[in-house]
DNA sequence: GTTATAACCGGAGAAAGTTCCGCTTATTCG
DNA sequence: CGAATAAGCGGAACTTTCTCCGGTTATAAC
């Protein structure tokens, strides 16, 4: 996550070169202008001309900082939770470094759960426009890397890279507001599911 | 599955009142419009005025009969997959009845790996436009039931209900594409993975 | 066969996302 | 400081989805 939009073509050698000081003053102004209209009226009600109006500047700019509304929404939430971050990559046990890998797995699970509970709009809607931005943006690729070191830790000669998508998947937003809100589940109903499924990945099944 | 749109609101009791005779017939003209044009150039140019040209029709018919964009899709996917579900429901074992639990849940999720890989744009599409259109859709609550009463019999005392949504949830269309395209992985190694998280269903877990 | 009515029809137009392009400005290099 | 240039800017215009409503037609009751 962290840089949205601006560079989708690389050159072929060296870092892209830095964002102009205009620009990035105009990034942040967006951002806040889209955070300041989010916490006003909700994600539903987020269109972008107005978030242009909002921010002072034209649409065209909004699009080239951000790249189409699925980024402007991603910005948005890793605006939001870098720290997260953080706090399972270096924080304290069990949820950081330290505890067995499925006390870890555990943990981070349980601890994804909440967050994904705090912003499923802003996901939901996210999710919407571009298909593949949740997995495209940096932030699943952290979850995916964080959950596949402990699992191959934990279980090691599986396919640790897929099970880590299969298990960060019952955590996209769509289902999860489904089964909340249609279903009726409650969190700590999910917390205990997904634990009872972790738990299975716990087992020699060479036996089998 | 089966009927979408048209009635969104029902009638407190009683059946819905059947579809006039040129409301039928202009349902299954637009069915094969759709269905031809997505043939012809691929779901992703399948607009809603082209489609309604095509059949003969005004676009406020297409909406009438099919709710919204992700409707006429679904409407689209039922049509080809509706035999698929008589395979499971009432076919041969392992798939159909006979088999025993764990080995019909493997099977299924086969089957359903399967229907994923040959449908996977069309449903990317569908779930696009419309978050909870997936679950919403009967063929979802089909799948579900049918996967949570296998659950509660190979393993009694679980949250079945749960459980079934999470096996459901690798086969997300935009996740399996995103694994297919982007990460590369073939069709086996998906069914192996997931075969390997159902094999963790069927471990004690009380002695944990 | 006539009439009442509920369903249906078509297409204009509103709303929102995205693209395009002529003009402006920050930055760099001599 | 004074070009040269690459980056950035704004907003009009285009696209596509979806809504609305005045007029039409199928269906059923008499």
């Amino acid at each position: 996550m962290i840089k949205q939009g601006a560079r989708r073509e690389l050159p072929v050698v060296g870092r892209p070169p830095a964002e102009r000081a205009d620009a990035a003053q105009n990034r942040r102004k967006i951002l806040e202008a889209a955070s300041r209209i989010v916490a006003a009226r909700g994600v539903e009600s987020l269109s972008m001309d107005e978030v242009a109006r909002e921010a002072g500047v034209g649409v065209g700019t909004v699009y080239r900082r951000f790249g189409d509304r699925a980024g402007l929404l991603y910005a948005l939430i890793d605006d939001r939770e870098r720290e997260f971050q953080e706090t399972f990559l270096h924080g304290d046990p069990p949820l950081g470094p330290g505890a067995e890998p499925l006390r870890r797995i555990r943990a981070f699970i349980d601890a994804l759960v909440d967050r994904t509970e705090a912003q499923s709009t802003l996901l939901v809607m996210a999710e919407m426009d571009s298909p593949d931005a949740r997995f495209a943006d940096g932030a699943y690729a952290v979850y995916h890397t964080h959950l596949a070191t402990l699992i191959s830790q934990a279980r090691p000669g599986t396919d640790a890279h897929y099970l880590a998508d299969a298990l960060l998947a019952p955590l996209a937003a769509n289902l999860f507001r489904y089964q909340r809100r249609a279903r009726g589940m409650d969190v700590d109903r999910i917390k205990t599911g997904l634990d009872d499924l972790i738990t299975g990945l716990d087992t020699d099944h060479s036996a089998r």
